[in-house]
DNA sequence: CGTCTAATTGAAGCATCTCAACATGCGTGG
DNA sequence: CCACGCATGTTGAGATGCTTCAATTAGACG
């Protein structure tokens, strides 16, 4: 798509006003969590949005931010992450393609966090008021996008678990476990390979580890046969060794069947 | 509503059975958060409960559960928690008088977590089904609501970082910051000093770190005069070393007016 | 008073960090 | 197309924050 190039053009070129792939991404996610009626999801089939493109380490939203429109990822992967006065990064979540992010914008007026991606990426926003009227319209879609929220919020707080109780071996391999678990239960992954493009410095950033040790870490689950990890691509292995090695319960998903 | 008896004599006690403190904390604590017309203050005064206590350590909610009410903290201090396959305990948020901690059992089945509490306590249980129709008959409550789901996920991702990024130092801090700006925020500080009901122990479980650690740490924090802390009760001596020793910024709870 | 839990202290060990160097891969300009 | 430059990955070694183990003290309560 895109007969285009630049930055400003984008808002010119009409034929993406509307993403279809966009749109389909957000239900098939949406689908993983929750049901959602062949009617209601022609309504959001129907809801118009705004693409916009953004390479590899902009910023969705910034920390500051009263946004307007909520983002959805159509392609690419980003992460939430709040920064420290001395410029330490901590990284809270990974969102891929289908992933709305910052829902919480819908009811927070001030981000307290930045989104950024970590690859080139393409975002549909859509207009809050869009969003609110659709809610007030068909409840049962905002009782649904409720859900994912709190899905989030377990998501977190299994975070802190895991930055909390867990040693770096196991800290990492849960990383590793849940983003592959949520590739597959929205049909990103391959078999057992799925796209990761993480540095071992944001693995750091991530999980609250050097760079330095998240490198020797990674080569202990590369040695104990776990993992494959380059160039932005990760393979898992030994599915059963990974989720052992980090403690993997993907109950705080939620995920309405559970992919192995 | 409920000129019913149950299995125990609590049951019986007619002028608990609507605990109006309950319902008034519930309130006073939204609005901290958010607007609440009076019009809807009433809906939730009119609201049925049912009073049940606790006593120190016992569960409101245990990991598992489906719960069909949800859970209003009348009086009291709790917790949230998981524990992991070891035995190791991480308590990811605390819960105080007019607290409704599980909110999210409304669109999520199965508790992916328990909910315990620190000591007696009180809490006011209100039916699922009696607080989808207040949502569905007035949208705005709903709102709030869910609004306040949002800013826990807040909360936690504060946590994240908190374990993540800081050190022992800065992250006992930080925690003891922000349950006295939430306490203040609710009414429930008197000056400088608030009820604490954690052990040591129970600081390590919050904080990932080792009750030892937790000790020594406590004694810096009090040696460089920022606190006095003993029998359940914590007194700031240096509001201003203490936020800045725990690099607290009190934006992510997101209250309507920030407590000094 | 005796009992139990929580707080405190000391000392040794380890996980992880920091510093610092070096290797590798890749995109870009010459 | 090669060479350079920069980001990323890798390795070694010393420093340290925190843990674990083990004991002792202090408080709360019946």
């Amino acid at each position: 798509m895109s007969s285009d190039d630049k930055t400003k053009l984008i808002h010119l070129v009409r034929p993406e006003v509307q993403s279809p792939s966009g749109h389909e991404r957000l239900i098939r996610t949406l689908l993983t969590i929750g049901e959602l009626s062949e009617s209601d999801q022609d309504e959001l089939r129907a809801v118009p949005g705004r693409i916009r493109r953004l390479s590899t380490y902009e910023d969705i939203v910034s920390e500051g931010d009263r946004p307007n429109a909520i983002s959805v990822l159509v392609d690419g992967f980003a992460c939430r992450y709040k920064i420290l006065h001395d410029g330490r990064r901590q990284i809270v979540s990974f969102h891929m393609a289908g992933d709305a992010p910052d829902i919480q914008s819908l009811y927070i007026d001030r981000m307290d966090h930045s989104l950024g991606t970590l690859e080139d990426s393409t975002v549909l926003h859509i207009a809050h008021e869009t969003m609110h009227d659709l809610f007030r319209r068909k409840p049962e879609i905002g009782a649904l996008f409720w859900r994912w929220t709190l899905i989030e919020a377990s998501v977190f707080r299994e975070w802190v678990v895991n930055v909390g109780q867990r040693e770096a071996y196991s800290r990492l391999a849960h990383v590793l476990c849940e983003v592959m678990t949520r590739m597959k239960a929205v049909g990103l992954a391959d078999g057992k390979t799925c796209q990761f493009p993480l540095t071992q410095s944001e693995l750091g950033d991530t999980t609250g580890m050097s760079t330095v040790h998240v490198n020797r870490t990674l080569q202990a689950l590369r040695g104990d046969g776990l993992i494959r990890l380059k160039a932005g691509s990760l393979t898992v292995l030994d599915w059963e060794g990974l989720t052992v090695a980090g403690e993997f319960d993907p109950a705080y998903l939620h995920l309405r069947e559970l992919v192995a």
